[in-house]
DNA sequence: AGGAGTATGTTAATTAATTAACACTTGTGA
DNA sequence: TCACAAGTGTTAATTAATTAACATACTCCT
């Protein structure tokens, strides 16, 4: 392992599918997963990630339940950072132009109403 | 090497640069990285990519120059809709609203007035 | 011409990631 | 109680990723 911090492809997923579900067991994780993985491929797999501190686990009842530790928000933070670093010239305001665009979950009348409104309260400070 | 468009870390790291510069060469890749990879290292990461058809070549004088095969557009909207699920709940007005909150590159009073017009014009659509 | 500089092409060794078998623990119902 | 179900813990084999050495090709300049 390289680094505690440095994520392989097949952890990154797993962290997705963590971050996406807020927390999860082993066997809900291997039902997202939906592959021909084995049950003991995905507990190797968190095991790992909780060796790199990247989620940690409550016991409930039999089994753990696992969940991340940097919380979503700050995690969502630093993902966004990310893209608008990487596609979007470091401009937010682009990427929110990509977004009012986009199709998957439309944007509809009365959210953008509601943008407008953060809009706005944003203007006031 | 398990799919044609699956990509290891390093390799991700490697179409990310390439997607931030537009196009570059091996040499620009290495001073990008800025970790200690040798050249060598990154002309193979390189060829790996070229045989996973995610990025191409032209020759320019001696040299290669490297660009992506799928364009910066499609791809950052496949980057922002990945965030918007792993983070947002599919919502991509959660999105936005992040991304006004964002103080890296910090959103301005005008751009915050663009981003006004943009939606009034999606709006009379 | 030919040596230095700047590239790419090929190959191989090492390290990390990935997968899964197997052993063990604990709760639960017949 | 005791077998089974549903978990976790340990370990190991295999495959993929990563790194870089070495060889080769092409330009340009003296």
């Amino acid at each position: 392992m390289a680094g505690k911090h440095v994520l392989s492809r097949r952890e990154r997923q797993l962290m997705d599918i963590v971050y996406r579900l807020e927390e999860a067991s082993a066997k809900e994780i291997l039902e997202e997963l939906n592959d021909g993985s084995s049950y003991s491929t995905v507990r190797t797999l968190l095991r790992k990630l909780v060796e790199k501190n990247q989620i940690k686990h409550k016991e409930q009842g039999l089994k753990y339940i696992y969940s991340p530790v940097v919380k979503r928000r700050t995690a969502s933070r630093r993902a966004l950072e990310r893209v608008v670093t990487t596609f979007f010239e470091d401009s937010p305001l682009l990427a929110v132009n990509s977004l009012l665009e986009m199709q998957k979950g439309g944007i509809t009348e009365a959210e953008l109403n509601e943008i407008e409104a953060l809009i706005d309260r944003k203007k006031k400070k």
